[in-house]
DNA sequence: TTTTTCCTAATGGTTTTCAAGTATATTTTA
DNA sequence: TAAAATATACTTGAAAACCATTAGGAAAAA
């Protein structure tokens, strides 16, 4: 089964594996939604699965299609450009990860050995997943809600006592807050506050 | 031809297209390099470029191929989360503009109607131009080349003094050029600036 | 229920930024 | 080459941010 939202993928993806021997493609959707329903009647050896689909996020298709079916193989197919999600995607039990410029070759390689029980992921899958595995180590420091409030606010513009008056509390509680995110975030002073925090999506 | 680094894509582009009258795929290439040779010594009628290219960048193929051929038509693809460039893309020549997601039938409409002389622009398209232009007005002042330094080492965290320093300038200087920056820019504040400096692609 | 974390607030400093105006050499550009 | 823009530097004050430390009560976790 082939799922993903652009119909020439799918079609590039029919004529890639129409020749292919023990290769019989069963159905293809648009959408997550049909997908699923799809599968609550029928059943597949291997999905191809794109990441972007419409409606429902790549990730959190991966579970309702094996509660659905436990036994089926699932191949994601994504770009480089997605490489937060390939651990959570790895975790949740594809067993297959390949990129979107794949060859005719690596592909039924892909599908045959997955669907033989092995997994196939694409070399450049592999580094991205050693480079998070290092990553995890830096993992950032968690903030607590009103610290959260207040690095907005800050990030916005606002000093010390607008801060104060609008969330109804003293100046040097807000100072508080202040120093104690720089101290968790390991910056010098607020700009550089504000730089880290959007560049990690806290903001 | 068809340009797209993806081979199923130009697969899939293939087979939409396989059947259809009056169109004919000459050529298929996955890099820009390769493309701009080709087109040294032949050409073609239309173009089907993909704006995701390993080597060159989507926008920076359009003068280069019509400079060697100034009679092609060029129709881009793309996906949504591209809106950034698609009116650097209009303005510099492109003929079509088409989501990824197409279908069979607007593809060949969009072909043929470039090809009679005309332009295609996806619908989603046309709703990214009028966001634009829109946000044309509230056009960003330009920094000088000496402002920028500063606001990059401000949005490092750095001080005054420290930046100073660096660039073997006197602070008064640098408390200058931050004012000039934090007034060009409409804000406060550096904490405001550095925000604004990121949303806005200026670091 | 005890322990820990979080939010709050204070004291008392020092340093840095922000504001507004002025001024001169040096590049750029028209 | 003349005019405009840019980079440089200074003065003077006020405002705000930053630093270190302590601490009580509330809320959440163990």
């Amino acid at each position: 089964m082939i799922v993903d939202d652009h119909p020439m993928v799918i079609e590039g993806l029919k004529s890639l594996l129409d020749d292919e021997d023990g290769i019989l493609i069963k159905d293809c959707f648009t959408d997550g939604q049909s997908t699923l329903d799809y599968l609550d009647a029928n059943t597949v050896d291997v999905i191809l699965l794109d990441v972007n689909l419409p409606d429902i996020n790549g990730v959190d298709m991966v579970q309702p299609i094996l509660n659905r079916r436990k036994e089926v193989k699932i191949i994601v197919l994504s770009t480089y450009n997605e490489g937060s999600i390939v651990s959570k995607m790895i975790n949740s039990g594809v067993k297959g990860y390949l990129l979107k410029n794949v060859g005719a070759n690596e592909l039924t390689n892909a599908i045959h050995q997955v669907f033989k029980g092995g997994v196939y992921y694409d070399k450049t899958i592999q580094i991205i997943l050693a480079e998070a595995a290092a990553q995890e180590f830096v993992q950032l420091p968690k903030l607590t809600r009103r610290e959260k409030d207040i690095l907005n606010l800050i990030a916005a513009g606002k000093r010390t006592n607008d801060i104060a008056e609008e969330l109804f509390i003293s100046p040097l509680t807000v100072e508080t807050h202040r120093r104690n995110l720089m101290q968790k975030l390991k910056v010098p002073n607020s700009a550089a506050m504000v730089r880290f925090a959007m560049e990690n999506g806290l903001i």
